[in-house]
DNA sequence: CAATGATAGTAAACGATGTTTACTTTCTAT
DNA sequence: ATAGAAAGTAAACATCGTTTACTATCATTG
């Protein structure tokens, strides 16, 4: 039935692209929150990896991370009231728009935002060293080609 | 400060891996819930597609679903109990071992699992369409290369 | 062979998290 | 000027995962 009872090698084309896509991307959250947790920002927990993924909540309205988040305004608030809590953001009115507010890291969030993007670009070294220049550097120009399509809409 | 409030292009230099392999593994992880639900089964819900994934929960235990997903035996126990009582499988009696259990996939369960494969085959279908074969294959080729590697360990 | 420890599975209490419902304030349009 | 829409917030509610605890079975070892 299943490949690995059968104990047979599994190759490409056995795999979707779904699990060729999740497990990687899974593997690089896990590795992420782990090490912002031993790089001293314990409390952060896996809600609130939401907010530390490209481009950063830093100047944006809390409507619009929720909606990038993928969840509901009062969900996203409660993330923000968290981290806010935890020292990590404030919430400031938007100096333009009366109702609005706009969301500006603390200079611990700063300092979580750079450990994080610091934790990416060692892994991106890693799977250079992997994989070998040429090809990594191949694999994020077809996932750039993803990205721009229409696919991932 | 940020790069879309810039209005700069972005460019694959800009992005970083996580973001890359993230965005289009979610798109394709609510499309295919989307796609199952429209589909006729409507109770299947997110925390359900731990269970949904390469390779299936067919055939094998408990405890070992738990592992592959990533979460302790207890919560694994109940969304199979969950998928149960909806009908999707049974868990049954190991023939070997006593207190080993096995998953079935009930009828329905196959039903589901056969869709879940053929939305994954149809977005594959719709990827090569839009990066044209040969790129489609590589960019397989090349994830199946970190699949392999010790970089998602 | 009996007893102790380890393992698989399960169950219930608990805590954390997301949605739904509802309200306030501000902006927009007619 | 008033009505409707939009941004943000708050609380009730349901869902989900972990922690704690228990049973049954297997393995180890005296």
């Amino acid at each position: 039935m299943s490949l690995f009872k059968e104990n047979s090698p599994i190759k490409t084309k056995d795999m979707l692209i779904g699990a060729l896509l999740r497990v990687p991307a899974e593997a690089i959250h896990r590795r992420i929150l782990r090490d912002l947790n031993t790089a001293g920002f314990t409390e952060l927990s896996p809600p609130h990896m939401a907010l530390f993924r490209f481009p950063g909540p830093d100047g944006f309205r809390p409507g619009v991370l929720a909606e990038r988040a993928g969840m509901s305004k009062q969900a996203m608030n409660r993330l923000l009231g968290s981290l806010e809590n935890l020292g990590y953001l404030v919430r400031s009115d938007a100096p333009d728009e009366g109702r609005a507010r706009i969301v500006r890291f603390t200079k611990r969030g700063h300092a979580a935002w750079a450990k994080a993007l610091e934790v990416l670009r060692e892994i991106e070294r890693e799977w250079r060293a992997e994989l070998g220049p040429k090809d990594f550097s191949q694999l994020k120009e077809l996932l750039f080609r993803v990205w721009e399509s229409p696919l991932v809409r």
